[in-house]
RNA sequence: GGUUUCGUAGCUCAAUUGGAUAGAGCACCUGACUACGGAUCAGGAGGUUUGGGGUUCGAAUCCCUACGAGACCA
């Protein structure tokens, strides 16, 4: 039983036998700093029943619990607040139980499943910015939810057919001259982005030059030759034109090996991906399943459309007139064939929320059609990505390349390390990996930090700071502790739990405290999917770590025990760390 | 036009989901044992939580309203 539990039952109990009054949900908080004591009770709401005026209630309680709870040393009462001390004895009990659990902050299984879809780029164009964010959810979450007790499998549907892709193609087939990723010495995905801009750069041309010979803007956009080219090489690519198909499998080829690449270097990995070139006919047969039973309807023009005015939704279109499916349908499509092909207990989609709507309405349409599974879907919605000079356009230049920033950040922790001048070698194999996990660390933790589902800047020089709130800092607090560690091996001392008649320090107390909430913490960012809560866990954790290093010291503290103590408790803080960031998917070096 | 999300220190973000005198980081100022790693620590200054009204023991949080910003549906 956690210290928590056992409180609650304590004040539950202490609650029913001084004013006969049951109290079934206890709500503890942490004390907050400038109080003593580390848990609060709060017995405002008690006062109706108790009869009694909250400070009353919390002298009461307070000396019950003073007299009779096994964990409580003292107490003090603010107004309606009263706020707990623990005795020695159970902070020492507490740390054992953390030191010696098998995985501080992992659950056992808990024999669900869980499908996490991220990422799922555009093979028309190269990573950016906005993808960094998704991506470090999408990979987060998974492990959170992993470390949570969950069954994980990690995917990416790639957008890899349609006219966007046809535009490369068609500009490359034009203006490409047999260029290569070889002969340019471009990566594949920045190679068929480039033919995608210069579509658009002639495309713009042929719009001006309609209009000067009298055609109004938007009949000049869809005339365009270059757009009506388009058009035809995605109806040849269905009809399976054996050149058009073979130059599609080449530049798609080139991009998924730049991809590759890259997410390689930012550390993510898919356990199963979908292409929507195989998915994107699906859902033909749902509509028509839903048109059997009444959950679609058609309109004369033979379009297919759902009511949702009961979800408080408006009505969808789910196919066109033409018969051709539009995004609802392929999802619907989608949907069914990841869970005839997994089964899992939950699905989650990690999409920009600008898409919500979108959600609402597949997610309405899954219930209406009976689909059970359709209770464990969630959209993980979060917000855009802004630079301090506005929104990310892509027609306007002012997107940030994911390649290009991740090797900026690694030749700035390059350089700030060497100015440091802290590690013997700049040049070998552990300093090169460094300067990636400082670059990644930082880039991570700041797209991670902030609550997924609000919208963020990102200023550039804030990303790269090393210091205050960002990843490198508790790397840094990591680093140090190994520091730690490896002395004390050196010194053959072994850290140890302490006797039941230790006094604690009180930054020993908040350093177990501290350590204490984390598994609370594992399951809050999974019940809320929000990595952010291990981040601002992982940054107070280190924070309260180098409290307690400016305020004790380690080695040369008289009391034996007391070194062998915190060098145990060092160690375990370390631990945690390490656990904590690898759940957002930062790694940790030894020196820095 | 309809629907929806948001507005917290100069800047970037928190606030345990309705609890105490609203907290961190950056930037700015002051300090830190002849230091177990100073990419650190201690302190200072900085707020009418966009404005106004309401609900109650108690509101940044819930309701109404005005203003401002974003997104979606055509």
């Amino acid at each position: 039983m956690t210290i928590e539990a056992i409180l609650k039952e304590d004040i539950k109990k202490a609650i029913l036998k001084n004013f006969e009054v049951v109290a079934d949900d206890i709500i503890l908080q942490p004390t907050k700093k400038e109080f003593e004591g580390f848990y609060t009770f709060v017995t405002f709401s008690l006062s109706k029943a108790a009869r009694r005026a909250p400070a009353e209630i919390g002298q009461i309680i307070g000396a019950d619990l003073q007299e009779n709870s096994s964990v409580v040393s003292h107490f003090n009462v603010v107004q309606g607040f009263l706020n707990l001390s623990l005795s020695d004895v159970t902070w020492r009990n507490l740390f054992s139980d953390i030191e010696s659990a098998p995985v501080f902050g992992t659950f056992p299984s808990n024999g669900q499943s869980v499908m996490v879809e991220f990422s799922s780029p555009n093979t028309n164009k190269p990573l950016h910015l906005g993808h960094l964010r998704n991506n470090f959810l999408g990979d987060s979450l998974s492990r959170i939810l992993k470390a949570s007790g969950y069954d994980v499998i990690k995917t990416c549907l790639v957008n890899d057919r349609g006219i966007h892709i046809c535009k490369s193609m068609l500009a490359y087939r034009e203006l490409g001259n047999g260029e290569t990723p070889e002969s340019s010495g471009l990566k594949g995905d920045h190679l068929a982005g480039k033919y995608y801009v210069q579509f658009d750069k002639e495309y713009k041309a042929q719009i001006k030059q309609l209009v000067a010979e009298g055609l109004t803007e938007e009949v000049a956009g869809k005339k365009a030759p270059w757009m009506l080219e388009a058009q035809r090489l995605l109806v040849l690519w269905e009809n399976g034109d054996k050149e058009t198909v073979d130059l599609w499998n080449k530049m798609n080829g080139w991009v998924y090996d730049g991809f590759r690449q890259t997410y390689d270097k930012i550390g993510v990995s898919f356990d199963k991906t979908y292409y929507e070139s195989n998915t994107y006919l699906l859902g033909k047969d749902i509509i028509e399943e839903g048109l059997q039973n009444g959950v679609f309807f058609k309109k004369e023009d033979n379009s297919v459309w759902i009511d949702l005015k009961e979800e408080g939704l408006d009505e969808k279109l789910v196919l066109r007139s033409d018969g051709t499916s539009v995004y609802i349908t392929q999802d619907l499509g989608t949907t069914e064939l990841k869970n005839s092909d997994f089964h899992n207990n939950r699905y989650l989609w990690v999409v920009g929320n600008e898409q919500d709507y979108h959600f609402k309405v597949l997610f309405a349409i899954l219930k209406r059609l009976g689909r059970t599974y359709a209770e464990g879907c969630y959209h993980i919605s979060y917000g855009m990505v802004d630079l301090p000079s506005g929104k990310m356009k892509s027609r306007e230049g002012t997107v940030v390349d994911a390649d290009e920033l991740v090797s900026q950040m690694i030749q700035t922790a390059a350089t700030r390390t060497q100015e440091l001048g802290k590690i013997d070698d700049f040049q070998s194999e552990e300093a090169v990996r460094l300067y990636d996990q400082l670059a990644l660390g930082a880039l991570k933790y700041f797209l991670l930090k902030v609550d997924p589902k609000k919208r963020m800047l990102f200023n550039p020089e804030e990303s790269i700071d090393f210091q205050g709130h960002t990843g490198p800092f508790i790397q840094y607090t990591y680093a140090r502790i190994r520091s730690i560690i490896r002395k004390a091996e050196q010194a053959e001392l072994a850290g140890s739990i302490p006797s039941e008649t230790y006094e604690m320090h009180a930054a020993e107390r908040e350093l177990i405290f501290a350590l204490s909430q984390y598994p609370n913490r594992v399951a809050a960012a999974a019940n809320e999917f929000a990595p952010s809560v291990i981040s601002l866990y992982a940054f107070e954790l280190a924070k309260t770590y180098n409290q307690f290093y400016a305020e004790v010291s380690i080695f040369s503290d008289p009391n034996p025990e007391a070194v062998k103590f915190r060098i145990a408790l060092s160690k375990v803080v370390s631990e945690t760390i390490h656990h904590a960031l690898e759940l957002l998917g930062i790694e940790v070096p030894e020196r820095m």
